[in-house]
DNA sequence: CCTTGCGATGAATCCATAT
DNA sequence: GATATGGATTCATCGCAAG
């Protein structure tokens, strides 16, 4: 089983799910951020939030950008407490935040049992300046681990600082990460190991983890962008696995 | 007044100024952090929780490291309400911090009246590895204002992101932060403004202000401290006033 | 002057042992 | 059983001396 991957909603799709299934989380939750005043930020859709006015561009918009700061808190909480049940005992999860979610997010992570370890940045080089102020060039991952962390099984030593333009070609994907740093951070799992994105948009947490030869569980809420990871996974499946492999495992469909 | 340095606690000094006497807060207030329990956060030593076993180096201790994480909210709120009284309308604040008091910072920031603007990164090339994890390498300066931007009076555009080692030579004080840093930083301050720095330590603040051209207003808890930094300004002064002074910054030093 | 090599260090963290 | 103490760890980087 490479790859799975669910369209519906992340607790519904987790509560299907055995204990102890994934041995790592990484994921990149909707920010329900991006605004001065709850108004601003939970009126507005994606696109009005994180496009630039007059931007031509065509990507879809995506939803779960409604929810005040407590609502978001809670909303997260409850994800996370699921994703711990799924999680092995050691395992690491990784969440992408932005500054202004830094404490909520580090609050639902400990919230839900994991020991908060850490935050590591990922820097944006292409970012808007800022007149009269420093540029807000980066987000953030909040990361922890399910009880004590288990280097021993997975001896890496992984770098707190990321720096790469979000994609500009071929981007399928508002907030799409790069690839370049998602292969980075899959390395945060075991060998041979599973990762849980419970909130897949495009799927480039799934992606990465196949090229690196784990497996790989991605649940994704709107139907437009599981079909858009579904179709990416398989691309980067065919081009991981070598004929001979053909038939030991197809994607598990759902 | 190119610069003033009060020894004694923030809070009591502060009081004594009046309103609206500086134009920028840039502060590096004792974390209150190192360590995964209440007691081995509030037990020990700045030394014993910062400095690692072995090293030779004799650098004094600073007090201040014993308050519980309430407590730290508490007492950070206080000054920074203070600060806030202190500042002009538009005036910028930036806060040091590290990941396990990065919310409690911008929950004081607020709760002192600041407006949260953001929270750029410190990156140390230099900070340990961590197996089985992600490294810690980065400390944050959670940031805001009093009321809303004033860039029309200062239009400088800032990076988020600045990269510099401690410094090893010549350090003074255990958690001295770099020159090339701060000088940076102080540029958030408008031209012929007072930077204030309320925890102020070695004065690395207060250097890079007067390199600058900048006013500066500094206290320091510790007598040792405080005549560090006396001592730092005065010959930063001497460096940046005299006859052939044509603008430029001073010596790279430490 | 530039290159190379060596040793020391880090706003830590982990684990075993002692109290 | 909870807390305190002590020693080992890990590598990119930096300072310094030698070549």
């Amino acid at each position: 089983m490479p790859f799975s991957l669910h369209q519906g909603d992340a607790l519904m799709v987790m509560a299907t799910l055995p204990d102890q299934a994934v041995d790592c989380v990484i994921t990149d939750p909707p920010y329900n951020s991006g605004g001065r005043t709850t108004t601003e930020r939970t009126s507005r859709t994606a696109r009005a939030k994180y496009v630039s006015g007059g931007v031509r561009h065509h990507l879809a918009d995506f939803d779960g950008e409604n929810k005040d700061q407590h609502s978001y808190g809670y909303w997260l909480t409850l994800n996370l407490t699921e994703a711990y049940r799924l999680s092995k005992p050691g395992s690491p999860a990784l969440i992408f935040t932005d500054w202004r979610q830094v404490s909520t997010t580090a609050d639902a992570l400990q919230a839900a049992g994991w020991t908060w370890q850490g935050i590591a940045t990922w820097h944006k080089p292409a970012a808007r300046p800022r007149k009269g102020g420093l540029r807000q060039d980066s987000e953030y991952i909040v990361w922890g681990t399910k009880g004590r962390i288990a280097a021993s099984q997975n001896p890496v030593y992984l770098p707190g600082l990321y720096s790469a333009s979000q994609p500009r070609k071929d981007r399928q994907h508002i907030t799409q990460k790069p690839l370049a740093v998602m292969r980075q951070l899959v390395r945060i799992c075991p060998p041979g190991g599973t990762v849980l994105d419970f909130c897949c948009g495009s799927g480039s947490t799934g992606v990465a983890a196949l090229q690196q030869g784990l497996d790989f569980i991605g649940i994704e809420m709107s139907p437009h962008y599981a079909g858009i990871a579904r179709s990416r996974l398989e691309t980067a499946l065919n081009q991981t696995t070598g004929p001979d492999d053909l038939g030991l495992a197809g994607p598990e469909e759902q």
